[in-house]
DNA sequence: CGTATTAATTGCGCTTCCGAAACGAAGGAG
DNA sequence: CTCCTTCGTTTCGGAAGCGCAATTAATACG
């Protein structure tokens, strides 16, 4: 059982690794003034740009435990931003099908570079 | 080489495991309703937590790249939350010291867990 | 058809945040 | 003692978020 997990062989993850990742992440984003999205609102655009498509308003509410009007206004900030777009459902016209934007993937993509660098640098 | 420590048994991290891990930690917290910081504040209260005391106003906003307002407005906000506690420097009464708390450490260490939780999920 | 249901949006009141500038208290230099 | 600097807070105007409830548009059903 010993050489299974972080604990035994190294410290994978430690808490004060987890944190001192979390710390130098939130301080590139707030240095580079790129950090405008709510916490909400990042799940929010991970959770389009991770999961297989496709997104309705109501289905994001139902996944992430929010209502809807959180959605909606987080779709409408996004999509000023050009992070995310809006299309209506041809099939049934109540449905907005979110969809994914070039800009919208490079923020993502610069989230994680962010991420997967400094988790590097605390190796 | 390769058989020491996990970034030989996994990938380190790559980005689209940053990517899901960042949803996942966010997506607990979002659904746990304890999500009621900034990004800034989350940084605030990190430094405070990581950083050798002694905290000021000043030395926060300029580690972190942010107005002195910002720094008060967050102490504030997470004073009324039971996060931090000010006290003023008997040695030089213009000065404020940041001091952390019982249940701020609390709130730090429940997110150390979320994070190592989920690193742990997605090995 | 006409009514009920469903999806998304919008309005309302409230709270919080931000940046820039002004302010009051405290300390330091001459 | 008097000026000048430093530190933290506060004020102002404006923007954005939230929850809840009402609204509009589209579909389903009897």
């Amino acid at each position: 059982m010993a050489l299974r997990g972080y604990a035994s062989v190294k410290p994978g993850f430690t808490p004060a690794r987890a944190l001192r990742l979390w710390h130098d992440v939130a301080l590139t984003r707030v240095r580079g003034g790129i950090g405008d999205l709510t916490e909400r609102q990042m799940l929010i655009l991970l959770t389009i740009y991770l999961e297989t498509p496709p997104h309705t308003v109501r289905g994001l509410a139902a996944k992430l435990d929010v209502t809807k009007p959180v959605i909606t206004r987080a779709l409408d900030t996004m999509g000023a931003m050009g992070l995310v777009t809006r299309k209506r459902d041809p099939a049934d016209k109540r449905n907005v099908v979110i969809q994914r934007t070039v800009d919208g993937a490079l923020y993502v993509e610069a989230l994680a570079d962010t991420i997967v660098k400094h988790a590097d640098d605390n190796r």
